[in-house]
RNA sequence: CGGAGUGUAGCUCAGACUGGUAGAGCACUGCUUUCGGGAGGCAGGGGCCGGAGGUUCAAAUCCUCUCACUCCGACCA
């Protein structure tokens, strides 16, 4: 007998028991097509404008996002922090921001009239922290993040997470003594990023960004190609065709020919588009698409250590003022994004890196004793070597069941039916190419759990 | 913040113009037939028609106010 603790194991992955409420009929107030699939595999529910809970299926996605994000960032020495979602006005007041900001601020008095508001961004409280526990040149360079629930109040939220006014971000700073420092620490961003989102199965290019009134070109947009993107980009294809996880990189060493090569060639988004520039890029390696904003890098040079005095004695003695860079990602866009480039007509079709599970598996026939028995056994043993598995043991019609398995877009399906069983096959369907095998159940296991 | 809409069952929507006992499909419950791509039959349950005022013998329907949500624009991770 297992107990409760042990049935549990690895959350709950049974269809029966898992709180998943699909939808067949599209929400009206969706728009596009990853706000839709997201309320339809019953990823979100809407609390309210731009705010959303996760359900248990979103929830694994925004999840499995945040970690890949986690890993990036911890892979160049960047340090885990964690700042709060209230923030005293007060030091948004050093930095002249909390009249600048406007009404997306969320603004809040606490019981004692005190001033507070929702984080929109963290640059005054992490800079309120460096300059209290850090005096010397000695101590830098530094990379801190967090990743955290932030809030601005958008007069128009849309398109579901992608442009919400809760939203969870990956926001990292970098602290160093000159310029010199500061771009080493935007290149390893710059990098950072690149694998970040290759990892998720995405392509995204950097493309030159305005840069305010600092000037210079450290400022980047990363932009995902997709039909839906919000704004039209340009760009030379090489840049799509790169693949940041087959280059072997040493972080600690010089980057700067990595993010040459990727800033040398052609890439803007419609506001910076020069159709002249354009146009001398050879005709068939000319990309025009629709993108989806999905981070942004920036120096900022001495814009808030400045005003809020945060100082190092450098080697001279003397008083220096850092020199600061920010670097966001959007976490939980990113699970809009991921969607709005990987989905077909029945839904969504998650790449494996931040699939919510890896395999579903469908018992087309519940109280059939052979498909039970066969069914079962995959099961168990997918849980026994600890792969992700969604198991549709619900007592349901064949059809609702495969069509809530591909709008939910898991990598891989085995479909285990009496037709298949009778001569000791099951199928093995891949949602992305629609491919379809019949093995014998025990070769569908080996197939879909190698290491690849 | 400008402009335009929509709020009726869990979801998609009719009903409103022309006031008169609250509707359909899907979903849900039970039985049944089906059983490899959102099936069929029978029987059920479910609504203060977003909220508050008003007009009227009578309001989902007409009037006023209010709240919420959506779309277009400007803005934006």
């Amino acid at each position: 007998m297992r107990g409760p603790s042990a049935r549990h194991q690895g959350g709950v992955m049974r269809s029966s028991q898992f709180f998943m409420p699909t939808m067949k009929e599209t929400p009206a107030e969706a728009q596009i097509v990853s706000h839709r699939l997201m309320l339809r595999a019953g990823m979100i529910k809407q609390a309210s404008a731009g705010i959303y809970s996760w359900l248990p299926l979103g929830f694994k996605v925004l999840k499995k996002i945040e970690q890949i994000v986690r890993e990036e960032q911890d892979a160049i020495g960047c340090q885990e922090v964690l700042m709060p979602t209230i923030q005293p006005a007060d030091l948004w007041r050093e930095s002249g921001r909390y009249e600048d900001y406007g009404k997306e601020m969320l603004r809040i008095t606490d019981r004692h009239e005190r001033e507070m508001l929702y984080g929109p961004t963290n640059e005054e409280m992490i800079t309120d922290i460096f300059r209290t526990h850090v005096k010397s040149y000695r101590e830098l360079p530094k990379l801190l993040y967090h990743i955290q629930w932030k809030f601005r109040d958008e007069v128009r939220p849309r398109f579901g997470v992608m442009r919400g006014r809760e939203f969870l971000m990956k926001d990292a700073y970098s602290f160093d003594l000159d310029f010199a420092g500061a771009k080493r620490a935007y290149n390893k961003m710059f990098v950072s990023y690149l694998r970040t989102y290759a990892r998720m199965g995405l392509k995204a290019i950097p493309m030159a960004a305005d840069s305010g009134p600092i000037g210079g070109d450290l400022s980047h947009e990363f932009i995902i190609l997709a039909k839906t993107g919000e704004s039209a980009v340009y760009c030379h294809r090489d840049l799509v065709e790169f693949d940041m996880l087959k280059t072997e990189i040493d972080h600690e060493g010089d980057l700067q020919p990595i993010v040459d090569r990727w800033t040398s060639l052609y890439a803007a988004t419609d506001e910076k588009h020069d159709a002249a520039t354009f146009e001398k890029i050879p005709a068939d390696k000319r990309v025009n698409e629709r993108g989806i904003e999905v981070g942004h890098i920036f120096y900022f040079g001495t814009k808030y250590s400045a005003p809020m005095k945060a100082q190092v004695g450098g080697q001279t003695g003397d008083p220096v003022t850092l020199h600061m860079g920010s670097y966001g990602i959007g976490v939980s866009r990113l699970v809009g994004a991921v969607i709005e480039a990987s989905h077909d007509e029945a839904g969504i079709i998650w790449p494996e890196s931040v699939a919510p599970f890896r395999i579903g598996l469908v018992n087309l026939k519940v109280g059939d004793a052979a498909c039970d028995a066969v069914a079962s056994d995959l099961y168990a043993r997918c849980l026994a070597a600890k792969v992700e598995v969604l198991y549709d043991d619900r007592d349901d019609r064949p059809g609702p069941k495969l069509a809530d398995m591909d709008l939910i877009g898991l990598p891989w399906q085995i479909v285990v039916g009496p037709r298949g069983v009778k001569s000791g096959v099951v199928e093995i369907k891949n949602r992305k190419t629609g491919e379809k095998v019949e093995l014998a159940p025990e070769q569908a296991f080996n197939k879909l759990t190698a290491r690849a």
